[in-house]
RNA sequence: GGCGGCGUACCCAAGCGGUAAGGGAGCAGUCUGCAAAACUGCGAUGCAGCGGUUCAAAUCCGCUCGCCGCCUCCA
């Protein structure tokens, strides 16, 4: 059984999807006005690894994650560069797509746009009219927050609390000051959509609403997003969803911790922002991703060089077991795995991953595998191959190409992931070959000494030389 | 001020009532011409502090200290 912690109730509980072993999970996607930062990259690999681990389980996942291209800030961003809000838009929705297919982020099911969703949008603000949950003024339609009775749960919040701390500046014409827009009519230079209160444009939260409505139903199983996104936005879709249909709008509540740098919280204004671009050019995407996956999803986590260069080492170590048990012993792993004894290997896994989706345990688990492989492979070697062995290694291998594909990480070949870190050295291969040579002729003459100065001449441009039964290979050092 | 969360070895991190997973770093050993990789051993009598509940607490309760987030755009 699954258990996840859901933010409504505070607490972790089983999770059953409404229908059989259908899921229906709408996650909050960017608002495309810049480049995404290390903060979209966790929430988009934890929902990732979430809607991968349910499918594994087995259920029949439908993903909606949005792209929210309607907003004040592309508006303005289009302005001071003098294009239209369509070609910012484009041009940020292309840069994240990127952004997570070099982070082996799998592509949702549905990706819907505002800008393709606004005759529901406009729909939906008139239900809500229409149900006396909303009302015009000017153009702007808003929403009467104490209309609904339920206001707050969400985030544990009392509607006389956040009167009295209210610290934005209240429009005068709203009847409340809780109360917020669903449309707002069109200034000058903005983008606008023709509807019946007259030309306008949505306002911030009815799109999610609306959007998942459009593709998912009335109840969500799954809603998620970053722990953020708890007050105001997802309070208010309750607010406008459930007031719309009378149905529950979501099960299960998921939100994501944030990633710090140095112990802050990126902002614009600090200008610690770390754009997924710019955390690529130093790291490697799996590295990242893995540095993602070690903490748990809700927990915030800090970005430093010190714990990317962890999550580095311990790739390293875990493609280098892969690649012995590749190359020491081909026909061992290409036995087939006993289902018995697979399923045994990955209970702690899948257990792991069944509460709240610990990829931390999870990972921590694989690496007891990495040990007992190595073990057994030095024992095999000294002692010759056993029984136990041969049934054994294999299975190891099946458990990280399992786990591997549901992480999105260790599933690589390992000649793949070494040859990619060959990027970051700073001399030919042609080069280190020629230096190896010759220190295997010098070591021939046991001219020690020079042999010595070669290593450390290579050790010192990034490279490791490591003398093995057939021969010296090389690797980058990070 | 209101609400939520966190504090586990040098660093990262799991653990959520049954006697401290895992990774990195360090030290020692096996292996090696020397290394690297791998393996073995060492490393918190202790889980911010102080009380309490319990046969049993890092885990539950209370208080204190420190840190963070949300309450305003935000993943």
């Amino acid at each position: 059984m699954i258990r996840v912690y859901n933010t409504l109730k505070g607490e972790k509980e089983d999770f059953v999807p409404q229908k059989d072993n259908e899921v229906r999970m709408y996650v909050c996607g960017p608002t495309v006005y810049d480049l995404s930062h290390i903060g979209h990259a966790r929430s988009a690999v934890a929902f990732d690894v979430i809607y991968r681990y349910l499918k594994y389980r087995g259920h029949k996942v439908i993903y909606v994650r949005n792209y929210t291209d309607v907003d004040e800030k592309i508006k303005k961003k289009a302005n001071e560069e003098g294009v239209s809000s369509k070609e910012i838009a484009e041009r940020y929705i292309r840069a994240f797509d990127e952004d997570m297919d070099a982070l082996g982020v799998s592509l949702p099911d549905f990706r819907p746009k505002v800008t393709e969703t606004m005759d529901e949008i406009i729909g939906f603000v008139q239900t809500l009219i229409d149900k006396g949950f909303a009302y015009v003024i000017d153009g702007d339609v808003y929403y009467s927050v104490r209309k609904f009775n339920k206001y707050g749960a969400l985030s544990k919040k009392n509607i006389e609390e956040l009167e009295a701390g209210a610290r934005v500046e209240v429009d005068e014409r709203k009847k409340d000051p809780l109360d917020f827009a669903l449309w707002k009519a069109s200034k000058e230079n903005e983008p606008w959509w023709e509807s019946q209160w007259g030309k306008g444009r949505p306002g911030w939260h009815i799109e999610c609403s609306a959007m998942s409505k459009k593709i998912l139903g009335e109840t969500l199983d799954i809603h998620g997003g970053g722990k953020d996104l708890i007050f105001p936005h997802h309070e208010n879709e309750i607010a406008q969803s459930e007031a719309a249909t009378g149905k529950p709008f979501v099960r299960y509540w998921l939100h994501n911790g944030f990633v710090n740098i140095n112990q802050e919280k990126m902002s614009k204004s600090i200008g610690n922002i770390l754009t997924i671009k710019d955390a690529l050019k130093n790291y490697s995407a799996e590295a990242i991703r893995l540095f993602l996956l070690s903490s748990h999803y809700r927990s915030p986590i800090d970005y430093s060089p010190d714990v990317l260069h962890d999550a580095e080492t311990s790739l390293d170590r875990f493609y280098t077991t892969k690649e012995r048990m590749e190359k020491e012993w081909p026909d061992v792993i290409s036995k087939k795995t006993d289902k018995k004894n697979k399923e045994e290997r990955l209970k702690p896994l899948s257990d792991a991953m069944d509460d709240d989706f610990n990829t931390a345990l999870a990972i921590g688990h694989i690496f007891n595998e990495v040990n007992i492989a190595n073990r057994m492979m030095d024992e095999a070697k000294k002692s010759g191959v056993g029984a136990e062995f041969k049934t054994l290694l294999p299975v190891v291998k099946a458990v990280f190409d399992e786990m591997g594909s549901v992480l999105g990480v260790f599933h690589k070949r390992p000649e793949e992931y070494f040859n990619e870190k060959k990027k970051y050295i700073k001399i030919s291969e042609d080069e280190i070959k020629r230096l190896i040579d010759e220190r295997n002729s010098a070591r021939k003459n046991k001219n020690w000494t020079r042999a010595d100065e070669i290593r450390k001449e290579l050790e010192d441009k990034g490279i490791i030389l490591e003398d093995r039964a057939d021969g010296t290979i090389w690797k980058v050092k990070r």
